[in-house]
Order: C-alpha cells, then sequence, then structure tokens
DNA sequence: TCTGGGGTCCTAGGACCC
DNA sequence: TCTGGGGTCCTAGGACCC
C-alpha cells in the first residue's frame, strides 16, 4: 500500500513538471517454444508446435518455434492447418508449470535493473528505468546488458522496446522480433506513428479494426487526426483512450502491485471434448470433474468464491453462459458442481450436442481455514469424479493429463 | 473434424430501494 | 392518481490479450 502511494505521488510530480519517463518492454521470444527447446537440446532448430492440450486433435497452436514460423504456421492457428503447413513439424502438449517456471527467474533477474517492475502476462514485462542511467548507462545499454543476462542464464532470447511509455514500449518491442531492441524517444513518435496501421495497438482488436476501417481510420495518423468528439461519441471511454493511443501518449504507469504473488479475480476450467456429447448425464459428469478441478486450485490458492458461471459450447462454437452469485462463498468441489446444477436447473437436455464445457468461480476472498480440506479428502473427491465418468462411459474414457498424478496414486 | 484454455475489463439493462 | 430519478447490485455478453 506504502509502495502504491509513493509510486502514485512521484507520477503526479513527474506529470506536472513534464518530466518524460522511460519505460522498457521485454517480450519473450516464442516464449513456450524456446522454453522447450531448451529442455530439450533434440527439439532445438526444428519446427516445434505446442499445443493447447495433450493430444492433437481439437488443438491450437499455442506457441511455435520460428523454423516453425518460416513454414506459416503462427499460434492460435488450428493445428490441423498447421501440420498441413508442416507435416514434420514436432508437436509437444503445453506444460504451463515449466513456463511459469521460467517467468518467475526472469522476472527475479530483472529486480536487479529496477525494483519498478511489471508482469503483464507470462512472457512480457514493463520495467520503469527512469533515472537508472546513472547506474547502467543509456537506456539503449541497459537492454543489452538485459537481453545478454537472459540469454546467458536461460539460453533464450526476448526482444525490447523503450520508449516514453508503455503502449509505445510494447509496439517497440514488437518491431524487430525476434532479438531485437527498438528504441523510440518522444520527438520520433509522431513520425512513427503516422502511417502505423492501428491493429498493431494492443487493446485494438478484429472488431474495433473493422468499425475504424468502416470510418476509413486505417493508420495511427488518420486515428490522431479523428475529432476527439466523434471518437467519444462512437466508443465513449474508449474513445478516448484511442485518441491518446494514436498519438503516442499513454498514462498508464508501471504497477508494481501487478506481481505473480497477486491472487486471481477468477479461477476456472474449461475443457473440449474429444467427441461431442448429447447425453445429459454425460455433461453432467464432465461438469461434476471441472467443479473438482476448479476446487483443487482454489484450495491451493487458499481462495473461496460466491459466483459460479457455468458455459457450454455448443457444435456451431457458439457459448452458452449463465453465472449465479450465491450468498455463501465455497471451495468445496462438491457444493460448486450443485450450484451448476441450480444455474442448468431447467436444462433436462441440450437441445445441441456439446463440444466443450467450462466452471469458473470469481468473487473471489481468502478462504476461511475451516473450509480447508486435508489432502485425501480432495484426491477422493476428484478421484470419485473421474471414476464416476469412467464407470458410466467406458474405462478410461477421459483421462485428462493434468490429473495423470492423483490417478497413479 | 478448422477454430484451446487461461484470464481481464467494460457496458447495457433489469430489479430494487429510497 | 400518477410519476421521476439516482444509486447499487446482479447478470449476460462482448471484446480483448497471451
Amino acid at each position: 500500500m506504502y509502495f502504491r502511494y509513493i509510486s502514485a505521488t512521484s507520477h503526479f510530480h513527474g506529470d506536472w513538471l513534464r518530466l518524460s519517463k522511460v519505460i522498457l518492454h521485454l517480450d519473450m521470444d516464442a516464449f513456450f517454444a524456446s522454453v522447450e527447446q531448451q529442455a530439450n537440446p533434440k527439439l532445438k532448430n526444428k519446427p516445434l508446435i505446442v499445443g493447447s492440450r495433450t493430444d492433437r486433435r481439437r488443438t491450437v497452436v499455442a506457441a511455435c518455434s520460428y523454423e516453425a514460423k518460416a513454414f506459416g504456421i503462427e499460434s492460435g492457428m488450428s493445428s490441423q492447418e498447421a501440420f498441413r503447413l508442416c507435416p514434420q513439424a514436432i508437436f509437444v502438449p503445453c506444460d504451463s508449470t515449466k513456463y511459469i517456471y521460467t517467468a518467475q527467474e526472469i522476472s527475479k533477474m530483472l529486480k536487479d535493473f529496477s525494483p519498478q517492475i511489471e508482469m503483464s502476462s507470462i512472457d512480457e514485462f514493463y520495467l520503469d528505468i527512469t533515472g537508472c542511467e546513472r547506474i547502467f548507462g543509456s537506456p539503449k545499454a541497459l537492454g543489452r546488458l538485459i537481453k545478454q543476462k537472459i540469454k546467458e542464464r536461460f539460453g533464450i532470447t526476448g526482444s525490447i522496446g523503450i520508449a516514453p511509455n508503455k503502449s509505445m514500449a510494447k509496439l517497440a518491442s514488437k518491431e524487430k522480433k525476434p532479438d531485437g531492441l527498438v528504441i523510440w524517444a518522444k520527438k520520433d513518435l509522431p513520425g512513427i506513428l503516422k502511417d502505423m496501421p492501428i491493429e498493431k495497438i494492443c487493446g485494438i482488436g478484429p472488431k474495433m479494426t473493422l468499425y475504424l476501417q468502416q470510418m476509413s481510420i486505417f493508420s495511427c495518423g488518420q486515428l490522431a487526426n479523428t475529432s476527439i468528439r466523434l471518437l467519444a461519441e462512437r466508443f465513449g471511454k474508449y474513445g478516448l483512450w484511442l485518441k491518446e493511443i494514436a498519438r503516442g501518449e499513454d498514462t498508464d504507469r508501471v504497477e508494481l502491485s501487478a506481481t505473480p504473488e497477486l491472487p486471481p479475480k477468477s479461477v476456472g476450467h474449461s475443457y473440449t471434448l474429444e467427441k461431442n456429447i448429447f447425453n445429459i448425464e454425460a455433461i453432467k459428469a464432465w461438469i461434476r470433474l471441472l467443479c473438482e478441478m476448479v476446487a483443487t486450485r482454489l484450495r491451493n490458492l487458499l481462495l473461496e468464491g460466491s459466483v459460479v458461471h457455468l458455459y457450454l459450447r455448443g457444435p456451431n462454437l457458439q457459448w452458452w453462459s449463465r453465472q449465479k452469485k450465491f450468498a455463501e462463498s465455497t471451495l468445496d468441489g462438491q457444493s460448486i458442481y450443485k450450484r451448476c446444477l441450480i444455474i442448468m436447473d431447467n436444462l433436462a437436455q441440450p437441445r445441441n450436442p456439446i463440444r466443450a464445457l467450462g466452471v469458473t468461480v470469481s468473487g473471489l476472498v481468502p478462504a476461511r481455514s475451516i473450509y480447508l480440506f486435508d489432502e485425501d479428502k480432495k484426491r477422493d473427491s476428484l478421484l470419485s469424479a473421474i471414476d464416476d465418468i469412467n464407470q458410466r462411459f467406458g474405462e478410461w474414457s477421459i483421462y485428462p493429463a493434468r490429473l495423470t498424478s492423483i490417478n497413479s496414486k
């Protein structure tokens, strides 16, 4: 709390004195794939696909190596499309534990360079390096040093962008991937942004790009020249943000509080079935399993939640979703499951087969210790949920990888 | 047999209270 | 008898990101 106050105060003074900040954005290159290649040298220099799930079917590319990108493979692409482009690509399932560990180690290392560090996603970091010249030399020298240290220690590369604010630093870090170092001074921003396509800005997604293009706005330069009134009328608060960003301005601070230690606001699991199912009992059994998985994570995080969110996906990929707030918060799988049944109350039989399902708990608060289960009970409820499904629908008809260790006990 | 899984934030509209 | 408007909570759903 104390640090946040100091940070807010110094930011205010910075604005008042019109002092320019120096923000560094580090974006790891093909992070998941690079970590896998580092862990297993046999994968090095080969087209590698890190899949979003254990089996290749119904999977999208979570990350891919630069060797795979050379074939036109991109993250987010369906695995089938990826293998069509490069049949010899190697497939590795996503191992988030490995990536989280590496990211945390990188985060620790970055603290040597600036105490003002924000981990904005698993493979991205912002550092406020204002005033660091006295210790590390120019921003360019510091950028080089950080890249070198990461390479030495982890054997992987990252791209760095340095600019007067977060949005511009992030944009700069994407300019020369992989292993890039791009530095933008405030005075150069108008020239850089003039012809920059709007969709390159983080926060302008496909829908907004389309809306803006329909207004004949294609570049940041054009967006900057659009009247603020028009943007505010059309997009509200978001319109004001658009105008700011297009001018290379961004008042967003590097948030010290946004560290990996910060508790999440929701915890959920979803699963895409190997085959679409229609049977309501099978659907319920899957929901029960997801509830147990969510409950296990809540207990590990020492959190409990009062809002239960259930969502189902049909063959047309449309989500059906309902959420409900309950008076009591819970971290018990059975209890979350009962709440799901209440939510799906009149869903006696789905009209369409189900392709995927998900359960999320939000409205999270610290768990009251009275609820904390011992390890045996936790394992028992998970096992019984799995047994239940397998008994009804065939031995090991389901077998989520995450549960392997529990099953083998 | 194209299209995962983990999240966050924002808005609109209805219910309800004063 | 008819009626306003602000505030808050809740839910659905959209958009975006990695």
